[in-house]
DNA sequence: GTATATACAGACAGGTCTGTCTATTATCAA
DNA sequence: TTGATAATAGACAGACCTGTCTGTATATAC
């Protein structure tokens, strides 16, 4: 049984992904939520507030969800790296997350929106995607890559190109570009 | 001699590119410009229509700035492709355009708010996003490409996970670890 | 000088936004 | 049963938003 903190949170995420945060009002979130206001602000103590509840959720949501999509493609490192850029394919697809067709990604959104790199918003989007290069360098570092985090941070750099190119052009083939460069980079970062 | 209509124009731009769109207000924009509503009002039917003008300033802007660095930059094809990512990193540096400092991709900002993809600002995202393509196209095959239009889409991809990386993250190194990659790219495209 | 076009300042209507408040209802423990 | 907790509906203030309107000033053309 979802408490009304937890139906607030998803509702919100779900609205500010799909619509946007400044387009995305109070009472909106309220109505689809089945939550009288009274009980958003007993919980957040500002709309703000719930921005970063939501995109909190985002970031375990979604990271939970790619690392076990990676897992469970294969145990070898190299073919985990890959398998991120088959999992973004589903994600592009609107085949990851049910009740949420792809709206590229909620931390690039935020990041536009709340343009002040010290906007709390700003912060946690960036810290969201240092979380993946981390995983990623890990995954490198198993892989035997003779510097990881270099690696890691071009993998996560196709990873960001083939969501906007996903999202601003609507092009989901942008999952297969950047996992044909990624193998090329792979190969070339492993023959020591 | 500017006129009113370049103006708002220019200074339309300026906010929605620094705030976001649904951030900044009309009368912000009037504000900041020196200029009376009704002249607005005079000239674009609507807010929408502004920033459809202020985008369709953008498209031209940038691009002109971008095709002029590479093509300064060398008459070789190859180099002129490099060139780009020399170039994204004078604008990640907040060296390219003068009185607006780095805040990622007003496109990529645009499809982040308005992320219905038939909404006229996603369409003009795109839009500019393939013109750009288009222009990497032909610089490719100049280069004797052998898939000119995919090796287009790959650098393409780079750039955009260039830009992202260097906004949210706030890393604008991130073009050279484009570059780094786009050489390995190019090498392996006209390596026939 | 007069007509025309353009822009000005500023009030205004009608709507939406966030956040606060009150008064009522449901739930559950002792 | 009583008392505490949590949630409800809905009104409200104050700010801000877009877009319209009026009346005035400026400048150019004839």
């Amino acid at each position: 049984m979802k408490s009304r903190r937890d139906e607030l949170v998803d509702t919100a995420l779900r609205l500010f992904y799909a619509q946007g945060f400044h387009a995305t009002g109070i009472d909106k979130v309220l109505a689809e939520a089945g939550v009288a206001k009274m009980t958003l602000y007993k919980h957040f103590r500002s709309k703000d507030e719930l921005i970063l509840a939501a995109l909190h959720r985002r970031d375990e949501q979604f990271r939970n969800w790619l690392m076990g999509e990676m897992e469970r493609a294969s145990a070898d490192p190299r073919e985990r790296l890959l398998a991120m850029f088959d999992a973004l394919e589903e994600w592009f697809e609107g085949r990851a997350f049910k009740g949420m067709g792809f709206s590229g990604c909620v931390f690039i959104n935020a990041a536009g929106e709340f343009a002040d790199a010290d906007h709390p918003a700003h912060r946690s989007s960036c810290e969201h995607k240092r979380l993946i290069v981390d995983y990623l360098a890990k995954l490198c570092a198993d892989a035997g890559a003779r510097d990881p985090h270099a690696l890691a941070e071009q993998l996560a750099l196709l990873k960001e190109g083939a969501i906007v190119t996903a999202q601003v052009r609507g092009i989901p083939d942008a999952a297969k570009t950047a996992k044909a460069m990624a193998q090329g980079i792979i190969d070339a970062a492993l023959a020591a």
